[in-house]
DNA sequence: GTTGATTATTGAACGTGTTCGAAAATCGAA
DNA sequence: TTCGATTTTCGAACACGTTCAATAATCAAC
């Protein structure tokens, strides 16, 4: 069973247990990383159905088998993808993050990266969405496999209110980055049902939406939404899927 | 062509264009009866995967072909699954629907007879939302294929909010069903993921978010929140999924 | 009743993701 | 080097969803 740990690890730190097949000798490595790369490129040509493993495999140079030994299934692929486009993500949200202490513009720097690091993959998304929403898989977002994504996306939200110069109300503050994460989940969703010309639909949700959130953030503060915006808080805290009942997942690893 | 119509039509009403085995003939339509109750129940007792067509044919008596012939594909019988529920949940609604006028009690009757109906179904109900979220896919909620329904659902809402002695702001009322709409999807996809006892969670989510969403409807009232009660109204009308643009299907059917 | 067209049914086939046992290559000591 | 164990590679096989050409049953009109 070494073989089923997840991929992202990888990449974001050397930690492997030494019975790792991709990072024990330089050798599997290579073809692991060769299996990836040539699958994500088939993958945004002719999208994801339509690649198989056989093709895979067979323009990686390697057999069927082959490819089953260094990924347990056609969905780990896609994860491996995913840790990928967060990467990009992080590294096109850098700028503005330095830049500027205007928390509407960082959110909206945020979020416009997202689409953009996501948009050349926008056919192929669908299908990862599909397999995503599915609770017994563990490429699901809320799933405990993905937790350390998860967690590093929330982080990332995490510094856009942390380091921001606007005041957040301190009653938000604790579950704003989750809410946030949140947040752009919706917006994916909505992008990859988005058919219009260069998802210009989606630009404008964000937008708009970017603008909606900061003002939300801002009338929170007021007296009079203080019993609504308590009423919201202790029910995100009382209800987020890991609190008093952990992962327990039901199929896969 | 005359099998790829939507089966829900039938359960709606007599509506037939003469040319769909389910309703020409008897003997027809009893077939597909048999196919249709013999799927929904091994979906139930055995999950969805776990079912094979083949299994499906054999025990409803007919051969693999023939029952690809009353249903185009494995995910086709989820949609007259999708019809089912969403029935039995518009009977179970009808009791608090004709006995209250309150905005809250009505609403908060019908979200829990959502999760109620949907209950049986809870292990089985992944894998739907799995297929539903693929864009491409005639299931999604959101294509042009599942219109029929989602336009039955929001009609419910409709009738929840019209029907009711709360005034609704003149502003909301145009949009609230649909809006409404949504909202229960976001708890259905909570309520996936839910892996309490007894999904305990989702029924407290449901009584909390049903009073917040109340507040939220009345508050919306006050001279304070016309800014951005107008931005999310525009906001919502602009961005929804078939304005200046339908459907475009890119796959199936 | 016979005929012709539509409807219903069949079973074999195809391509897919995935599994598995066995062979080959690699490596660490003796 | 030689040997045993581990890692890597292979290709045949399996079960699945799906398609399709061919056949059987049904029905409407003469």
């Amino acid at each position: 069973m070494p073989e089923q740990e997840n991929a992202r690890l990888h990449l974001v730190a050397g930690r492997s247990k030494g019975s790792d097949p991709a990072t024990k000798t330089s050798k599997g490595e290579r073809t692991r990383a060769r299996i990836l790369e040539t699958a994500l490129e088939l993958f945004r040509r002719d999208g994801y159905e339509a690649t198989t493993m056989r093709v895979i495999a067979s323009t990686a140079g390697v057999s069927l088998g082959n490819a089953y030994y260094y990924f347990k299934s056609k969905e780990h692929l896609i994860q491996a993808f995913y840790a990928r486009t967060h990467d990009e993500h992080l590294a096109a949200c850098s700028g503005i993050l330095d830049s500027s202490g205007n928390l509407k513009t960082r959110l909206l720097g945020v979020m416009r990266a997202k689409l953009g690091t996501s948009m050349p993959y926008h056919r192929f998304s669908g299908l990862l969405f599909r397999t995503a929403a599915d609770p017994s898989s563990p490429l699901n977002p809320f799933s405990s496999q993905s937790r350390p994504v998860r967690e590093e996306s929330i982080d990332l939200f995490r510094s856009v209110v942390l380091d921001s110069t606007t005041k957040v109300p301190a009653v938000l503050a604790k579950e704003l980055p989750g809410l946030l994460w949140l947040y752009q989940m919706g917006v994916i969703l909505y992008w990859i049902h988005d058919t219009s010309p260069g998802c210009d639909k989606s630009y404008r949700l964000v937008d708009r939406s970017v603008d909606l959130v900061v003002r939300l953030i801002k009338v929170s503060a007021n007296p009079l939404m203080r019993p609504i915006v308590r009423s919201v808080m202790r029910l995100v805290s009382e209800l987020k899927p890991d609190s008093e009942d952990e992962g327990k997942g039901e199929k896969h690893d």
